[in-house]
DNA sequence: TTTCTACATTAGAATAGTTCTAATTATTAG
DNA sequence: CTAATAATTAGAACTATTCTAATGTAGAAA
């Protein structure tokens, strides 16, 4: 199965986004930045190196997890791509670029993306004293999911 | 240097809050314990398992950095000390139980508490669909200090 | 078109941080 | 005091990631 990309603004046009992006930088479009940055926002999920690494082997067989890391850090500087750090372990790879909460399943272990209103992310950056000069917010939620009659996802 | 507690509440009384706490869930207090936690609460600041290991063995130079992983894996789970996952690499560990945020300063390496007022905490947790139980949040910024004519600290 | 250069990929070694194991020691209960 | 239980310890094992050094690739210069 595969998913429409997230939302399509001028700087987020799935095809072509990559190698424009890399232009920007200096760094080069390869068939490997391409497969992983196309096989990561194929799924609306939050994998580990390892796991894509599984998911772009059945299209690219010779590919090495050295690699993957080293594309995944290459979208990383690009912007293309956010980590998550959810859990002491292995570092998990967000396509989802809009800005976003996270919940992390302490029952299944996923971790899903929550819409957040900028307006409630204005609020949350307004705490900051003034010479406190914020690059990025992350927000994190653990809990559960109370499974009284619930669509699979949102 | 010494730090007085963060606040005085019937839950927070830095003496024997250890122990108080640990015969609620059956555990013993130990010096060990004791002293990783007395260690621990004595700086408003982050440390790893390592750095509060080198701390530690100052005052009790026998125990042993797995004792010091135990004794943080059992204050945590007591709710005497909170992890915080600021960069991949080691999980640091957090003194301070009122709610509040973390900022992580990207030039020093440095992660220092910002006060969260109770309302932005409510506005955030909003947010979520109503079958999703949050059973906590964390908040963390990046991004550096403007050093015009900056107090130490906050 | 060949050559030069810079960049990218790769396998495997090395590293860092943490957890596990099995032996010892300490504390509590009977 | 003895037995049972829990905690500590040193070191081995483990996982995720980064590093190293060799090889491959592709565009630019000639
Ligand atoms: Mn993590
Ligand atoms: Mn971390
Ligand atoms: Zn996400
Ligand atoms: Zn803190």
């Amino acid at each position: 199965m595969s998913f429409p990309p997230f939302h399509m603004t001028a700087s987020n046009m799935n095809t072509d986004n990559l190698s424009h992006h890399l232009a920007g930088t200096g760094l080069r479009s390869t068939p490997q930045r391409e497969i992983v940055y196309s096989v990561l926002t194929s799924k609306r999920d939050h994998p580990t190196a390892d796991e894509l690494f599984a998911r772009v082997k059945q299209q690219m067989p010779n590919i090495s997890l050295a690699t993957v890391y080293n594309c995944l850090e290459t979208l990383v500087q690009c912007n293309l791509v956010r980590q998550v750090n959810v859990e002491r372990g292995a570092m998990r790879y967000c396509p989802n670029l809009h800005p976003h909460a996270h919940f992390f399943n302490e029952t299944t272990g996923e971790t899903i993306d929550v819409e957040i209103p900028a307006e409630v992310l204005a609020q949350v950056s307004s705490v900051l004293p003034k010479h406190f000069k914020a690059k990025s917010v992350e927000i994190l939620f653990r809990g559960v999911v109370d499974n009284q009659n619930t669509p699979t996802s949102l």
